[in-house]
DNA sequence: CTGTTAGCGCTTTCAG
DNA sequence: CTGAAAGCGCTAACAG
């Protein structure tokens, strides 16, 4: 029923290959031919099929995403960096949401296979080696964002000087005895990189010795996620042993919120009774007058499309990984947002 | 290279079309034959190309969500939703974010085109009827998500009702100046379909008269967007006045935020100078203690999925549009976050 | 420059 | 039940 090719090609009279050769803009078509192409096209609505395409070319023109949670202010962040620049170059955007774990393993597995996307970015964890090399099998590139892997192309920041910068801050405001909650030490699925928290940890430490304070284990938290819920019971853990930290980095803006709400419910007026660092600067930390250590979210996103997208279509890329810059960002530390007794 | 479904048939001693019917779980095959096919597949690691099959049954196993700010914690959660029901449907999501009114058009004409995708979700506005029919004549389900129009397949609630309850919660605190706060009156692309910023101003006036109180225009101000920065623009409108609202109705939480912000730098504490409820009820809101009028965003969304992926299959739906209800959440209305004064 | 032809890998009649 | 063969609509050699 649609109009193919074939149609156009009878319409202007001209054989399919001229028409599949104005449609991709190949050179080697007289003007004269290819405006009569072009007519008919236009007389007729032609528009080329895509599936057709597709098999024939043997691509999608589409880029997988694949991230934890999409209830991951920081993630959906990158995403629309990685989105913004998709859109601009004609790609489609597809994206998995793991939610649990296990869901990674069997997602990769079908994504490996299949050739459902060109390329594929993968936020904050890094794919098991088996999976890896499946992909290259497949000439499908895949890049990590926020997550330094040395086997494949990463855009990451320097999560230790990070730390560093956090911690130095809470020093310099006079504070000793720091607290840190991460999400969790151990990689998910012990494959490889460098975990950021762990690294964020790194300099936290870092800034403690250079200041000559002992790095205590004790003040160290594990959230297990970034979420509001379980970084409140990480900083319960910190905040309810008699010597108690008096700040508290923490290693992402969601984790730090959850800090905020624990001092809240405990009484602890911030940032007189605690101060608190995060880490990220979502759009949110601005409001609540959260200082932390800024991330450039939108640009990571952006960097690792421009990698996949280059390396899906074979040209050579200059820097495969890129580290972008953290920066310290010093806001009142939530003392705008005073607490007020609850009813 | 890879191996086809020609090798499978080979290992097997079967032709093709056997192996296809294998693939596609029909029953009319052997058990033996079955298992030999079964074996050889196993044997060979074959998977089937996914653009050859799409090519021949022309379809993407695709759904695509058009929504407007991926900065928008309300359309991200609906994306939740959608995400979640898709996942377990089998079904890919790729998302087009539209940032720009412009690209909506170029977009949407695009979409409306190729097959790129075999059902169509969109978020919070509705397509032009020139587009709707293309769809239509592509057998692409379209349907709608956070606003209602007779012409599609809609999810919605119940606008009208929740700036009802908004507006009645206010009055019930004896507030008798209240301000409305809104997106924007007019369609921006002027299609049809009801706004809900509009219905919920509906509500709002229903309450006022209902309880005697003449609705005034200069009590209703336009934020454009629904952003922060947006948001405490239109709410500065209002509380320059010199008589100024003694409580404000945000069209939705992001604006409430942006009234909150406003309201800091005027110093004016919440909720004793000034009353605030917001709409939506995203994630935030019950940190920041805002009270609000609860959408399912993730019902919405998942409903939307289920609609589409139904029409999809051809199946018929039984309610193919669908309102789900809103529900006032009482919080301390900002009053745990009071107000500090800056440095 | 341009037309013919052979696939891309799978689904789907249509005969056996 | 099963195989042969005809597409799906487009791209890409390969001859002119």
């Amino acid at each position: 029923m649609p109009v193919t090719i074939y149609d156009v090609a009878k319409a202007a009279g001209v054989g399919i290959s001229t028409v599949s050769r104005v449609l991709n803009e190949n050179t080697n078509v007289r003007e004269e031919t290819r405006i009569r192409v072009l007519e008919a096209i236009e007389a007729l609505g032609y528009k080329p099929n895509i599936l057709a395409r597709n098999l024939s070319r043997s691509h999608v023109q589409t880029v997988g995403v694949v991230l934890s949670y999409l209830t991951s202010p920081f993630q959906v962040t990158v995403l629309q960096g990685i989105e913004r620049f998709l859109a601009q170059a004609g790609l489609d955007l597809t994206i998995f949401s793991l939610e649990s774990p296990k869901r990674r393993e069997t997602l990769l597995e079908n994504l490996s296979h299949g050739r459902r996307c060109d390329g594929l970015i993968v936020i904050s964890f890094t794919p098991q080696q088996r999976f890896l090399q499946r992909f290259q099998r497949y000439h499908t590139p895949v890049v990590i964002a926020d997550f330094r892997d040395e086997r494949i192309p990463s855009v990451y920041v320097d999560n230790v000087e990070g730390g560093y910068l956090a911690t130095k801050h809470l020093l310099g405001l006079g504070h000793t005895r720091i607290g840190y909650i991460l999400d969790h030490t151990e990689p998910p699925n012990g494959s490889g990189g460098n975990e950021p928290g762990a690294d964020r940890q790194r300099g936290y430490v870092r800034a403690l010795l250079e200041a000559g304070i002992p790095f205590d284990p004790m003040l160290v938290s594990e959230s297990g996620l970034h979420s509001r819920e379980r970084g409140a019971v990480a900083a319960e853990r910190l905040l309810n042993r008699a010597d108690r930290p008096t700040a508290i980095f923490a290693a992402s803006d969601v984790i730090a919120l959850g800090v905020m709400e624990c001092a809240r419910k405990a009484g602890l007026a911030l940032p007189d009774d605690l101060a608190l660092v995060g880490f990220d600067d979502i759009e949110l930390a601005s409001f609540i007058g959260l200082t932390t250590v800024r991330q450039p979210m939108q640009e990571m996103g952006r960097h690792a499309a421009e990698i996949v997208t280059r390396l899906m279509r074979g040209e050579k890329v200059e820097r495969m990984s890129r580290q972008l810059p953290v920066e310290l960002v010093v806001r009142e530390s939530c003392g705008a947002l005073a607490l007020a007794e609850r009813g």
